[in-house]
DNA sequence: TCGACATATCGCGAATCGTCAATATGTATG
DNA sequence: CATACATATTGACGATTCGCGATATGTCGA
């Protein structure tokens, strides 16, 4: 299950509108400017992200850090590049945890 | 479906590690000191909560509203004292919305 | 109507959040 | 190595939250 600490990340996380937009945005990353057809699987990097939330640069990557923490992305470093996608099988199992528990 | 000020307030209120406590103890009203077998269907009132999660009285009447205006409680008033429980039907709700969304 | 009691609301200081600009770190390229 | 670029970290500041004590509101019984 998902300990105490983990659920707090989690539910400070998506507390905020703008990251829980984030989350549903990377269900489809092809929806991101500038995204090839073969980018999908490795996510959406910082840049393209960005653009799209209007947010800064530094409030941005300090979301995705968040999202992160609380394992609802992952990121993956390629060259000058990080790319966020969803941990879709922990978010998988987060659900189940929340329909246990609540 | 959830609009996003409802998920606003849900997401608020259970990033809250006291608050979700109380939702999770409210599913079993029976192990409050002072339940009556008969009090099972209308709730707890707020004094015996307080008991329970330690905290002063207007946090622990605070963190009931909060709950209530996510629309994860209600509230019945008789005479002085003020009975909350789970609003059961919504929380099933919010779980699929939830399931659908993310 | 008065006093006792249950709950709600108000006002406060400390801590945290939201967001930014500035700066630091890492990485590829000339 | 020097430069440019992508991302992360830091520092700042107003807004919000946490939890409390004090006080107000509502309800019952004498």
């Amino acid at each position: 299950m998902f300990a105490e600490t983990e659920l707090l990340a989690v539910f400070r996380a998506l507390s905020n509108p703008t990251r829980r937009q984030m989350l549903v945005w990377l269900k489809d990353p092809m929806s991101f400017p500038g995204q090839e057809p073969g980018d999908v699987e490795i996510g959406v990097c910082v840049t393209d992200i960005q653009q799209r939330v209007g947010l800064g640069q530094s409030t941005t990557s300090q979301y995705l850090s968040m999202l992160r923490q609380a394992g609802l992305v992952v990121a993956t470093r390629r060259g000058k590049w990080t790319y966020y996608r969803r941990d879709e099988a922990n978010i998988a199992r987060l659900l189940e945890t929340l329909r246990d528990v609540f």
